[in-house]
DNA sequence: AAAATGGTGTGACAATTATCACAAAATGCC
DNA sequence: GGCATTTTGTGATAATTGTCACACCATTTT
């Protein structure tokens, strides 16, 4: 049981079978069918998903349209750090993109635990830190490079992003139109 | 002495006197020359940077070109939190961009002090919530909107941003090329 | 089987941007 | 002040991208 997340935990920091026992109080499993939603916006996010299979995206609704700015796969966390954080409500949303199977940390429980078990609180500073890592290796994609050069830093550093995620939603989160990445897309395969 | 942090991190979490006392090792004021490194590309950091008075910036290093990833200013933590975290080298440099008060936190010293106190360790998880948070906001940016909104989004949110950051490095942050900058900052004051 | 749906490829044209070249303005230095 | 250096503005042109329109394909629905 939530074997994933324990080696994911441990692989940031030591922690004991004790401190694992009491954070069992603030996890669930729980089941989202595809599109459904995780958060909506203007809601207060008080929880992190930890991914065991499937992954969901987050995007924002813009006169009517969804622009994608994040994706998240098995044994990443997908959460609003911002409104987690701070208790304000979510701009944007987190829908599932395949059929999810998350572990639901509670945050209210989650303060408890780190309260009794120092472990957990910085098992959580941890969680946080990478969180942090990738947003910040993502904004860089954008400042780094190209539309094209992001394609491909997408094709060698998230291979699977090419194969899950539909063409439509790619092309709003690398910040071009469909029509454009199509055609990136065949003059890359020449 | 220092008063602007201590604001600053009780603005975060609590912290009693006591703990403010235990964290005094880890800090150290510290003046920086206009264009000197607080990071080198190569190098472990080892710190946060809490800027009481001027900016700095991050840069990679690309065919000779300083590609601009990010700024910070008064009451901003400046590190680079992936490196900081892992122990790994850090890609980028930052650098001041005006002559530059900051407050170091050593971060063995730092780690020391979160285990006497737990007020501490909470602090810092906050403070890298809030760097993430940060983050994201500026990486959505990019994937909401396109240059000339993302300009007028810094003029909104960060004016202070265009009062102090040469046109130069602000394009390289903004991602298009300088006389496109200019050209749009020109179609603006029409 | 036909029709509807969602996702993708492609052509044509307009709009935007990058690039190169150079002028003008601002800044720092002696 | 005057000179050198850095920073910013502007024109011309090529390249890229967005937009609109529609075709194509696979899957699902009726």
């Amino acid at each position: 049981m939530m074997h994933h997340l324990l080696t994911y935990l441990r692989s940031l920091a030591p922690l004991s079978d004790e401190s694992w026992q009491l954070l069992q109080p603030a996890l669930k499993r729980k089941q989202v069918a595809k599109n459904e939603l995780l958060l909506k916006e203007g809601a207060v996010c008080q929880s992190l998903y930890f991914i065991e299979k499937g992954y969901c995206r987050s995007y924002y609704l813009a006169d009517g349209l969804e622009k994608n700015t994040g994706f998240f796969f098995e044994n990443d966390i997908a959460t609003n750090i911002s409104s987690f954080g701070s208790g304000q409500p979510s701009e944007y949303f987190i829908a599932a993109g395949e059929p999810l199977e998350v572990i639901v940390f509670d945050k209210q429980r989650l303060l408890e635990a780190g309260k009794k078990a120092p472990e957990i609180e910085t098992a959580g500073r941890c969680c946080i830190r990478l969180f942090a890592s990738k947003q910040e290796a993502f904004s860089s994609l954008f400042q780094l490079y190209t539309a094209k050069e992001r394609l491909a830093a997408i094709e060698e550093r998230y291979p699977f992003m090419l194969q899950r995620v539909p063409l439509t939603q790619l092309a709003s989160f690398l910040g071009v139109a469909r029509e454009t990445l199509s055609r990136i897309r065949s003059r890359r395969h020449l």
